[in-house]
DNA sequence: TGCCTCGGTCACCCGGAGGTAACCATGCAG
DNA sequence: CTGCATGGTTACCTCCGGGTGACCGAGGCA
């Protein structure tokens, strides 16, 4: 993702452009959605989240809260404790992220087979163009 | 945006991140926008989408193209006239973008207050902190 | 004879996203 | 005394998304 040149400005587009800028890194739709079934530890995150790196989940994990959509709280005790949950506002970017979820998995096969088909007529051309 | 890494897999998410692969990066969604509203040329849409580039116009059709998205159509003239629309798929994939667009246009200010405290509580814990 | 248009392709470069690994403080178990 | 767990931070490096600018080929126009 790419920090938004305020000087281009496709009406509808450029707001969620904004909201792509957060939610449509590497990481952030996975957190948010682990997050969706309840509050969660640093650790129990990491683990979760398959691949994800210690470094990358704090990263995720700081812009997610810098813009109000998880919560941290510390206790202080030792080991430190650490848990992280989402705001009213991530609880409703996680349901409208939703109804981008449905739509990929109804629509990615015929995605697949696009790319497929289009992927083979390159190769036709390239072989006998 | 990233390559999808096949190990990774939480459940729900990792459908709709192969998605935004495809739709998160900087110009696709402005190219979605515009050909919502009907067939368009070429130099139609380098001139409605501020800023981008003629690579990034072309690299970004191809991809759309590959995947579905968009058709597009040459017709053999001098000069050469090319246009672009958007398939059924695209058409289904510009709606559901478009709650999308709604819940940033009615939060977006609730991200950037958001933002401001986060930052301004920064400020304050590295001044006296 | 140039120069413009349309719809690209190609070579090159840069910045930033993201990965790796080391280090930190503290407390408890062995 | 050593090692491990927790929740990070920091330095460093790599890769590639995306930008810039040159070039193309055929026709029209002056």
């Amino acid at each position: 993702m790419q920090a938004i040149d305020p000087t281009a400005h496709s009406p509808g587009a450029c707001q969620a452009r904004e909201v792509l800028d957060r939610v449509g890194d590497k990481w952030s739709l996975y957190v948010i959605s682990q997050l969706g079934s309840g509050t969660k530890r640093f650790n129990e995150l990491k683990r979760e989240i398959d691949g994800i790196s210690q470094r990358m989940l704090t990263v995720t994990l700081r812009g997610l809260e810098r813009d109000g959509i998880v919560t941290r709280t510390m206790y202080p005790v030792m080991p430190p404790r650490v848990e992280y949950s989402l705001t009213d506002l991530g609880r409703t970017l996680l349901e409208t992220v939703g109804t981008f979820v449905r739509w990929a998995e109804e629509n990615l096969d015929q995605i697949e087979a696009a790319r497929a088909r289009y992927d083979a007529r390159a190769g036709e051309i390239e072989a006998f163009g």
